[in-house]
RNA sequence: CCGGGCGUGGCGGAAUUGGCAGACGCAGCGGACUUAAAAUCCGCAGGGAAUUUAAACGCCCGUGCGGGUUCGAGUCCCGCCGCCCGGACCA
């Protein structure tokens, strides 16, 4: 009989609760004890409830966490909810309750859940990012964001009133295009005579353009730019939450248009977000993916005035600035493009092509951005009768409109150089344009990192680095040289500079949605925005019944009229007079960029975090979470953690030190075959195999390679299946291949396993074990319910190897005898083994170690005390629950989640003797036993004499013999 | 198309980082206990050929495919094939 796991998991879970087992100490209490904060990502508390993916890596840190403190530390592991959004939103709306009563339920489900995994967090500290005494503090950070700006000298983030003094005592100027610069006068930059100056002063602007200047300057701005609307969702959405033209939530539509919104200014950190990935313990992958989204590009910005009768007099203006990379190639570049939108086109085109011009800036408005990028391959273009001057060498060439350059990226423009770069020399070849070589590709392709060997041609480019040609003043230099010596002249010449571009948005702040953060921001009669007096924090989210979007810009919170006039009255920070609410609501993410910083001060009701206690705690030394939020969450809670570093408020410029992604667990393994008209067809022949939602609900599919059909697939059961060669095919007839494969878990598709079964079905104890044992942690792996017994019956021996069998009435029999030499150190190997993999967190090969130390226990009779005290202590981690209990069953009174770890004893490792292969010519012969303290000569000579090796060497000569301590000897012979 | 990662038994996966491939678990097979079954315990288990009444030992092949380096390669190098993830008209 099994023990009772779920008595004893209940017992525990309670005795963990009611004693605070896992509180973690503040600084002051904990002595030298060494800290460590073990993070696990926050879930969305939705509706369905927990996944087998959460527990996983909620396991894992589990795990780290009841190790740490069994190694001494003082140990911050807490839980939280990240449940404003727009899913809880949607199901209310849907299911027509208000989403603060669905967060409530959805929260205390997740609860519930969790806690009976028997995972040791310190719930004293669980944060909700809904919760008003938390967004309270998401407001203070907008308000410390809105009262900044970025200084570019500094390259931090600095308060606003130092920009105002800085223009106030004429240190900084105002540009032309509204910016801010160092005074020219102040830099001793007088000298340039003649120079009108461009610039103003401060004193010289009216009070509603110094407002201008300072709002334009805030690292929390309004901007109407062109965002994306998503009318099925009724609100916009940024960048990163738009997959392939679609909402990432949903999968709607998404259209651009130009509306007023609130920014974040996160590219002014670009460059720092880019550099300080290196010093974190992150996977290279994911840094990598946050590298791509934020896309440095280095090369320069180059002038190309405008030729003719369009740049008439005096029009210094006529001039097109392009970004390029490979400036190398200026003298390659035989016509410009501009993006449809590009504000100088309407000056530059000239009568004849304006029907034309304006016919396709009209059909380029009307494409969905989707449109455009499906057309990538067939481009499309007019040109605009207008010419350009090539600065390099004064030539004039044509300058062109097309919807391959994006007015969002670079400057809008760019100069194309079709020998040189696919898209240009896809165009040039469509409409004829001219292709001029000026790279070839380097004679020895070791000398520069070009892989590319071919000339470009009138049939291909060459698009690598290469030396250059036909292009006087760089002739023969090597790209890279090439292009310092091009930017050189350039800067020389005033007609270009060297420039870094990224690909990074500013992060689109506002949602038209109910179910978020109120911003703390007050607009007056025309349109002005002030902050919110700090005294009014924290500014609660009105009670609303009719919360639904209003399907226009307009939020829902414009409903609540009584909500939205505000009076204020004596502020010291505000003119006194009528303002109304700014409607808007924050995004998904803004809890979730700041909540690790809240677990370590939850309740602190005067500071968004102590000072003390962050400097204690920070930064986090272990986060596990999912690969999804690689460009959203990780990215927003950098930003916004760097932009706290620079206002002095937290104490380390990154966040997240070491970060882990667990994998994905996928659903049970499938088999499908394919058929038509009752007649099957192997799989090998299907191409493209892959599912789509049909009315039968989600359906496999392939595409003939020959005949192109697409054919459905039937599932069929494991049974039937066997493995021939390197494929799975039918057992009745092998000449059929069928597909296998393991799908994610969806709810359409109906392979999702609910924990909750699990639970109930095999214990908490046994399905965390079963989830570590799966694999490595960052791997993606089926899941196989079928092979949780494993892990039951492991559990199962140990009970009977220390407690005994309670239906048989069999006791196990412990005794206070001394552990026998070889089970003990079989043991220290075990204490080692499992600490090191608890720290590299290979938790799957910890756990097989345990395994194997209880495989031996099971075959002794009489079981010595301290071992079974040491195992369980070992065991702990990984199933607490029943640990905890033979903790107490083996007559210790305390809890062991802070029981000192065991350690191992380095000379009870060294063995006496061992075994070696014996090798001839790298083919294992045979196995001797030698003495530890056996010399290498004597080991030659024993190996030599091996029965099994003697026949390989007769009548060869010993080239050379080798040995490998304590693994191998191997004679090498002729 | 570009970038990152991966490929080991029927399945999940190990392999001290260049040193006995397949630890450990699942599924499977044989045995013990049992009237029987479950549970439990003990054992066998990558493939192959040949020998043999049969088995063991021994032998050969084997980490996606082809080559290379090395006394020795799952591990390193070169070239393919396949799968997964991310990005993609980014100038």
């Amino acid at each position: 009989m099994a023990y009772n796991f779920t008595a004893i998991e209940k017992k525990w879970q309670k005795h963990w609760l009611e004693h605070k087992s896992f509180r973690a100490l503040d600084p002051a209490d904990a002595g030298d004890m060494p800290k460590a904060y073990v993070l696990d990502m926050f879930p969305y508390p939705s509706g369905a409830g927990l996944h087998v993916g959460h527990p996983e890596g909620y396991t894992a840190t589990d795990i780290v966490s009841r190790y740490l403190r069994m190694t001494g530390h003082n140990v911050l592991h807490p839980m939280g909810w990240d449940a404003f959004g727009l899913p809880a939103e949607q199901y209310a709306i849907k299911n027509n309750v208000h989403p603060a009563e669905t967060t409530r339920r959805n929260i205390a489900n997740f609860r519930k859940q969790i806690q009976s995994l028997g995972l040791s967090y310190d719930w004293d500290r669980e944060v909700d990012t809904t919760d008003v005494t938390y967004y309270r503090w998401t407001q203070w950070i907008f308000l410390q964001i809105y009262n900044s700006y970025f200084d570019p000298v500094l390259k931090k983030a600095q308060p606003i009133t130092q920009l105002i003094h800085q223009l106030e005592n004429e240190n900084l100027v105002v540009t032309p295009d509204g910016g801010v610069a160092l005074n020219p006068q102040q830099e001793g930059m007088e000298a340039i005579a003649g120079q009108a100056p461009l610039v103003r002063l401060w004193h010289e602007l009216s009070p509603p353009e110094r407002r201008a200047i300072i709002d334009g300057q805030r690292l929390a701005f309004t901007d109407e730019v062109p965002v994306n609307w998503c009318p099925g969702l009724g609100t916009v959405l940024a960048n990163e939450e738009v997959i392939d033209g679609k909402s990432d939530v949903g999968g709607f539509a998404v259209e651009k248009r130009p509306l007023r919104q609130w920014m974040l200014r996160i590219t002014s950190y670009a460059e720092r977000l880019i550099d300080d990935l290196d010093q974190l313990q992150w996977p290279e992958s994911l840094k990598e993916m946050q590298r791509n989204w934020i896309g440095r590009s280095v090369g320069a910005e180059v002038d190309f005035d405008v030729a003719g009768a369009q740049a008439s007099a005096g029009d210094d203006d006529a001039v097109i600035t392009v970004f390029t990379t490979r400036p190398d190639t200026l003298y390659g570049a035989t016509y410009m493009v501009l993006a449809p939108e590009h504000p100088l086109v309407d000056r530059l085109t000239t009568d004849a092509q304006r029907p034309a011009v304006a016919e396709y800036r009209q059909a380029a408005t009307n494409k969905s951005e989707r449109d455009r990028m499906a057309d990538a391959k067939d481009k499309s273009g007019v040109f605009t009768g207008a010419y350009a001057i090539n600065p390099i060498n004064d030539e004039k060439i044509p300058v062109w409109i097309a919807d391959y350059v994006l007015m969002g990226y670079g400057t809008g423009a760019i100069m194309a150089v079709p020998a040189h770069d696919e898209r240009d020399f896809d165009f040039a070849r469509k409409f004829g344009l001219e292709i001029r070589p000026v790279v070839k590709p380097a004679k020895s392709a070791s000398a520069l990192n070009t892989g590319d060997s071919a000339e470009a041609t009138p049939e291909r480019p060459f698009v690598d680095e290469g030396i250059a040609i036909n292009s006087p003043v760089i002739d023969g230099l090597p790209t890279r040289a090439a292009k310092e010596r091009i930017i050189e002249d350039l800067e020389r010449e005033g007609t270009g500079k060297r420039c870094v571009k990224y690909k990074l948005r500013d992060w689109l702040f506002s949602r038209q949605r109910y179910w978020g953060e109120p911003f703390p921001i007050l607009l007056d009669s025309e349109g002005n925005h002030y902050a919110l007096p700090e005294s009014d924090l924290p500014l609660s989210l009105p009670e609303m019944a009719d919360f639904k979007p209003t399907g226009t810009p307009e939020p829902p919170l414009s409903k609540v009229k009584d909500w939205i006039n505000y009076t204020s009255n004596a502020s010291p920070t505000l003119a006194d007079g009528a303002y109304t609410r700014e409607t808007n609501t924050m995004p998904q993410w803004a809890g979730s960029c700041w909540y690790y910083l809240r677990y370590i001060d939850p309740k602190n009701s005067e500071q968004f975090v102590d000072p003390a206690k962050e400097k204690y705690w920070m930064p986090v030394d272990l986060y596990v979470g999912g690969v999804e939020h690689a460009v959203l969450h990780l990215l927003y809670a950098r930003f916004w953690h760097k932009l706290l570093f620079d206002l002095g408020h937290v104490s380390t410029p990154e966040p997240f030190k070491r970060l882990v992604n667990q994998g994905l667990i996928l659903g049970e393994m499938e088999y499908h075959f394919f058929e038509k008209s009752n007649q099957p067809i192997s799989a090998v022949e299907f191409a493209d195999i892959d599912e789509e939602a049909t009315e039968q609900g989600v359906r496999m599919y392939g595409i003939h390679k020959s005949t192109g059909e697409k054919i459905y697939a039937t599932r069929v059961d494991e049974l039937l299946v066997e493995k021939k060669g390197d494929r799975h095919v039918l057992k009745a007839n092998n000449a059929i291949a069928v597909d296998a494969r393991s799908f994610k878990m969806s709810k359409s598709r109906g392979n999702v396993v609910n924990p909750d079964a699990i639970v109930e079905n095999y214990g908490a104890d046994a399905f965390r074990l079963y989830e570590m044992y799966m694999g490595p942690l960052e791997a993606q792996k089926p899941w196989s319910t079928r092979d949780i017994v494993g892990m039951t019956r492991f559990l199962n021996a140990v009970w009977r190897n220390f407690v005994g069998d309670e239906e048989s009435g069999k006791q196990a029999k412990l005794e206070a005898t001394p552990i026998p030499e070889a089970l003990d150190r079989m043991l220290h190997k075990t204490i080692r083994k499992v600490g090191e993999d608890i720290a590299g967190l290979r938790f799957n090969t910890a756990i097989a170690e345990l395994i194997k130390l209880n495989n031996e226990i099971t075959g002794i009779e009489h079981v010595p005390h301290t071992l079974a005290s040491t195992f369980t202590l070992l065991l702990a981690p990984f199933a607490p629950h029943i640990a905890e209990e033979l903790w107490q069953r083996l007559g210790h009174s305390n809890s062991l989640a802070r029981h000192p770890w065991p350690s191992f004893d380095p000379s009870k490792l060294v063995e006496t003797s061992f075994e070696l292969a014996v090798q001839v010519n790298g083919k294992v012969r045979d196995r001797i036993t030698v003495d530890a303290e056996a010399k290498e000569q004597e080991i030659f000579t024993v190996a030599k004499a091996a029965a099994g090796v003697r026949p390989w060497m007769e009548g060869k000569t010993v080239k050379s013999k080798r040995y490998v301590p304590r693994r191998l000897v191997n004679f090498v012979v002729d």
